[in-house]
DNA sequence: GTAGCTAGATAGTGGCAGTATCTTCCTAGG
DNA sequence: CCTAGGAAGATACTGCCACTATCTAGCTAC
């Protein structure tokens, strides 16, 4: 198909599939001649899979080109698992708010809670994750606002965590097409997470009313 | 003390604190001239929550703005909760690609999907709540993809949100400080996403190592 | 052979989150 | 009393991002 027809299908003007183009987010079509080229399924696919990453997964251009590029290049479940795991971008820039004095000691801190978590955990993380720093980061920023995690705490969400891993691994494994298993695991990794915070807030909600249970929840709302 | 001070407390420059003030995100000042303010620790601590909100909560100034309002507006620890749970963004925007028919079945799939699924865990959520719009919003979009959910992966999902929920509530309601309370839940409820989502990918590359027990995940990270 | 695409390059737009400047006015020190 | 130095508030400017539009060739199918 023409370019024109792949924008029509896919609902995407033309001027932004051909940035996605120059961004390096999808290949081009098979040129016929110098000033044509032959879409196909693939790019309507692809067109797809951008569009949900950027909307629903709030991935910038970048990161989506990222995230992609490594679902490209991956030649096992396993590789495009952990370069899509590792493109995903982690929600966590520091502030470094006052305090020289107690900042260092809330960097130790948060760096012991995670050391100790991941034993805990009996983890085989390696320790070049950038996941660890980022988690490190988000401890730190929580200890400034003094809202740090009682060290049970920190553990039983992580069992959670644990059991929401085992989760997302049988349904990226469920997919035998080895095709589309890479797409398949970006789909479930980058995903579901505003999937799962959404089943999150329901729950909270949920909690919120049956703790209180008879209370002026109704106000909630406003 | 003066806006300069205030300023190399925190780190943040005079100028973004009266770029805040004029977004509604802080109160002024307590004036004690026409060209002289005093502010105080509450001041502190507010800017410290907001550069929390906007760097860890990954927030919009417009929805931190929301979520604040609802924090000095609350009367109760439920309405509180209530009000953050709302304010806070849900990452999700449609892209109706193509497809007339296909899009009329998929709007009533993911429909059903989540109507079952609030039916089954008993959830006292109400209809007006965004988030019912918001996951089926999202998992139209996944459909789209051709990436529903199995109708049980769902629910096991859901059961574990619920027991995050119980941890979150758990740590919201430790706080005994009425004052706090309301600035707790926020950061129990926006804050606590990002560390969740970090807890989720270590123990996804956790059982990516032990699911494939000697494989070639050393590439993962490339 | 010409109307109607197309590719690729370049430039422009609108929103967001600050950042800088400008004017007016107050305060503290001498 | 005078003046240096902030401070308040308003307005303007900047940089980045994600598109979006325009422009220049150059096919190609009727």
């Amino acid at each position: 198909m023409k370019i024109s027809e792949l924008s029509r299908t896919t609902g995407v003007p033309v001027a932004s599939i051909k940035y996605f183009r120059r961004q390096g987010l999808m290949p081009a079509g098979k040129a016929t001649a110098a000033t044509l080229a032959e879409y196909g399924q693939e790019h309507v696919q692809r067109l797809r899979l951008i569009k949900a990453l950027t909307t629903l997964g709030g991935l910038s251009i970048a990161a989506t080109r990222d995230v992609l590029t490594a679902v490209d290049q991956a030649h096992s479940t396993e590789s495009a698992l952990g370069a899509v795991s590792y493109a995903l971008p982690v929600p966590v820039a520091e502030s470094p708010v006052g305090d020289a004095g107690r900042e260092a000691e809330i960097g130790s801190a948060a760096e012991a809670e995670v050391a100790d978590l991941i034993a805990a955990m009996d983890w085989q993380t390696p320790s070049t994750s950038p996941h660890v720093e980022g988690l490190t980061a988000a401890l730190r920023e929580l200890r400034r606002l003094d809202a740090a995690y009682e060290p049970g705490d920190l553990v039983a969400y992580a069992e959670l965590a644990r059991s929401i891993a085992g989760l997302d691994l049988d349904r990226a494994a469920a997919f035998g097409d080895p095709e589309a298993l890479a797409e398949q695991a970006v789909i479930v990794f980058a995903l579901s997470a505003p999937v799962l915070e959404l089943l999150r807030r329901l729950a909270q909600e949920d909690q919120v009313r049956r703790r209180i249970a008879g209370g002026d929840t109704g106000t909630g709302a406003e």
